[in-house]
DNA sequence: ACGACATACCGCTTACATCA
DNA sequence: CTGATGTAAGCGGTATGTCG
């Protein structure tokens, strides 16, 4: 642990004994006469529960332990065995506080991630589909711009009856724009993702993946 | 360098307390 | 009373440091 941060967990700790004046003195009294910890389940058979009740640990001393886990998310032999005096607790129940603590703390930024990637696919996607939606847009004025260079053309063939066939004829005169593209089939696709935006809203597809 | 041992940590699981 | 939920604690495995 730095100084610095030494400094600042002394400054809290000076704050919490302002609010708990007594706070040691009535955890050491409570728990250190008769809430011994101690092992039980040596297995699975019920064998060792004799007379065990799992005690809680008292809201004040959660409130010190978090203020510590806030400080620094590991414990040092030395801090732990220190912590555990001023709480009045076996070292180890310290240890196993912190290490649920960390796996509690781990699956709650689990979940925040997966909140946050759940949110930014859901965005992709429909920017995606607008992106696509805007292609097709291009796509079909392009044919309509083909078809009526497809009329001039004729046109002024009929005026001129002996005009050579140009090569430029030939592949405008090709039908499937959007094979060109590898976007075959997708047609159906554009329409049903396009109308379901539009009638859900981006609120469909949030529901849609906490299926 | 190497193996034995201790210690800390993690993931998974169990058992108990509490609450709706 | 009961099922769901939160959490203290047990257990086995792994990584790392120390010592002879």
């Amino acid at each position: 642990m730095s100084s610095s941060l030494n400094n600042q967990f002394d400054d809290q700790m000076a704050v919490l004994n302002n609010y708990y004046p007594d706070i040691y003195t009535q955890v050491v009294s409570v728990q250190g006469s008769e809430m011994k910890p101690r092992r039980r389940r040596k297995n699975n058979k019920g064998e060792s529960s004799s007379g065990f009740r799992k005690r809680k640990l008292t809201d004040e001393q959660v409130n010190m332990l978090e203020l510590h886990f806030q400080n620094e998310h590991k414990l040092d032999s030395e801090r732990k065995d220190r912590l555990a005096a001023e709480l009045g607790l076996d070292p180890r129940q310290v240890a196993v506080w912190f290490q649920n603590r960390r796996t509690r703390y781990k699956s709650k930024k689990l979940e925040e991630e997966y909140s946050r990637l759940k949110s930014e696919h859901g965005n992709a996607v429909f920017e995606k589909c607008q992106l696509q939606t805007e292609v097709l847009k291009l796509k079909e004025r392009l044919s309509e711009t083909e078809r009526e260079m497809q009329k001039l053309l004729e046109k002024s063939n009929g005026a001129s009856s002996n005009s050579p066939s140009s090569s430029f004829s030939a592949e405008i005169m090709e039908p499937p724009f959007l094979g060109g593209f590898g976007m075959e089939g997708l047609e159906s696709v554009f329409c049903a993702t396009e109308n379901i935006y539009d009638t859900h809203g981006m609120g469909y597809w949030n529901n849609f993946y906490d299926m």
